[in-house]
DNA sequence: GCGCTTTACGCTGCGCGTAAGTATC
DNA sequence: GATACTTACGCGCAGCGTAAAGCGC
């Protein structure tokens, strides 16, 4: 198996260049003889001569000629493959795809994404708002790098993957303004639970998160909606009130409508940031991944 | 600016298969350190990670996936280009650009070129049947690899061409078998003066060379023709005589014609091979120069 | 404790530069 | 004899193998 080095190949290409050993050698940052030796490892791993030289000139053989187009063109590949990688690693290219909870990406992640689109704006970002499960199911797959989803801590403990605690999400009453509950000194889960409650749909992950943060409470539901769009306008209708992260009350902030925190006990879910237990992220990948630690890590949202 | 070598390439390329150092280490036939040692160099080199490794897995990073891609494909096309070039050297492959005069084209050079051809398949072979004026020009823009040519080794000897003699070309007389001088018993230039003569066209290399080894001799010429098929036409038909080189006597080969040679004293021409002085010959095109030389080397024809 | 990678460390030899040799014009 | 490539030769360091040390499991 023949061996062959970028070296060799520049100092192929000079000398076919400049047809003069000595001006090849300086260029090459080389003693003349160093070099005149150089040409000849290659010569001889390749089984032929290349050069025609006379002391008073030095010429392609027609197998030099023949070799003088591979070699720039392996020259030219290998200096595309080495940038290409070094643009990756200083992250003027690359991909992040990123799974989040539906209300990660709308509430709080676009910010994020917005400042890191900024700060790398060759990176090429996917986001895919999915249930928690999707989310999870996507970063065990390889086609998320990373995701910000609700799971316990458990459910993916013994796995493949990696969960780690973003940060809590305190649950929130919202109901109208003039509801007795937005004046209610005391707020507690089970003060709620009487009232007419408009429930999300089973398998959203704001209701399965709030169905384990009031175990073993039942609310009253009156709805089960799947948008929490469709939430807001059915409490600013007045027919109920209902339950949600903080993460999500941007859909709430209304005149006609209140916002309160619910007590602490119990009463959060945890945002966790999730990726595969083997195999190291991108230098994109990873590089949002830590902005994302930065900026809502240890937050206690509200 | 980055320094790769092959082996660096193949080292990578066995790990990533293989996905464990020892093993890669064995293929490589290499002690594990050392080959560890050139892993780690080639990360150096580019500047990132390829492979995560704890003790229990060794695995690609995402930027070693995409340097694996292109790695394997520079490797691919330098093996290529080894291969390439070796098939030259060893004249699996090739192309070698001849220019003969036609009477050598037509005479002598086919069974050179046939067993040229049979023992080298790979080897195209392009033969130019020309003048001699034309012949060197080919040698001299490097259209042609070498000619035969019948100038007069004055012509070219102080410029960019070489030229050697390769073999004599003896003159024949060529008459009709009832011609009184197909029984001459001592056969002279000057006895041939007074016959009707059938001469070739002045640029023919035939009638050129003829010219010379005449001189000052003239002969008495009825018919100036192209071919030297009209020339065995006219002189089977009873119209003159003629004389021709050697190399074109098998024109003549008829039961109704005589050809017999002239005496030495100058009525020769002589056949040059003809190459640049500069740069020498392929592999292909050296084979076939040497096989013409010894094949038609140091001939005095009939 | 076992398996695998990394670190430590002497050693060989490749490849460098200097200097002398050789060939061509 | 001037110029330019090649050979000769001593030397340093890259890179090898052996042996010992980390490090997960």
């Amino acid at each position: 198996m023949t061996e062959l080095s970028s070296r060799q190949l520049r100092a192929f290409l000079t000398l076919a260049e400049q047809r003069n050993f000595t001006r090849a050698a300086n260029l090459s940052h080389l003693s003349q003889p160093a070099f005149s030796a150089l040409i000849r490892t290659l010569e001889d791993a390749l089984g032929t001569r290349l050069f025609d030289r006379d002391t008073r000139s030095v010429q392609l053989t027609p197998e030099g000629k023949l070799f003088e187009t591979a070699a720039q063109r392996l020259l030219d590949d290998m200096n595309g493959a080495i940038a290409d990688l070094a643009d990756h690693v200083e992250r003027r290219k690359g991909r992040v795809r990123i799974a989040a909870l539906p209300s990660l990406a709308a509430g709080w992640l676009p910010a994020v994404l917005a400042e890191f689109m900024a700060t790398w704006p060759g990176i090429r970002v996917d986001l895919d708002d999915a249930l928690s499960d999707a989310c999870i199911a996507r970063v065990r797959s390889g086609s998320a790098d990373f995701a910000l989803a609700s799971s316990g801590d458990g459910t993916v403990a013994d796995s493949d993957l990696l969960s780690r605690k973003l940060c809590s999400d305190r649950f929130h009453l919202v109901c109208r303004a003039d509801h007795p509950l937005a004046t209610e000194p005391k707020l507690s889960a089970r003060k709620l639970a009487p009232w007419p409650f408009i429930q999300m749909a089973r398998h959203s992950s704001v209701r399965q998160s709030l169905d384990v943060a009031l175990h073993p409470l039942r609310m009253n539901a009156v709805f089960e909606v799947e948008h929490l769009a469709t939430v807001m306008g059915l409490v600013e209708a007045g027919l109920g009130i209902s339950v949600v992260p903080a993460l999500t009350l941007f859909h709430f902030r209304r005149d006609t409508l209140v916002t309160r925190p619910l007590p602490v006990g119990g009463l959060t879910r945890t945002v966790n940031i999730v990726q595969r237990r083997e195999g190291s992220l991108s230098v994109a990948a990873q590089t949002l991944h830590d902005l994302v630690v930065a900026r809502l890590g240890n937050l206690n949202l509200d």
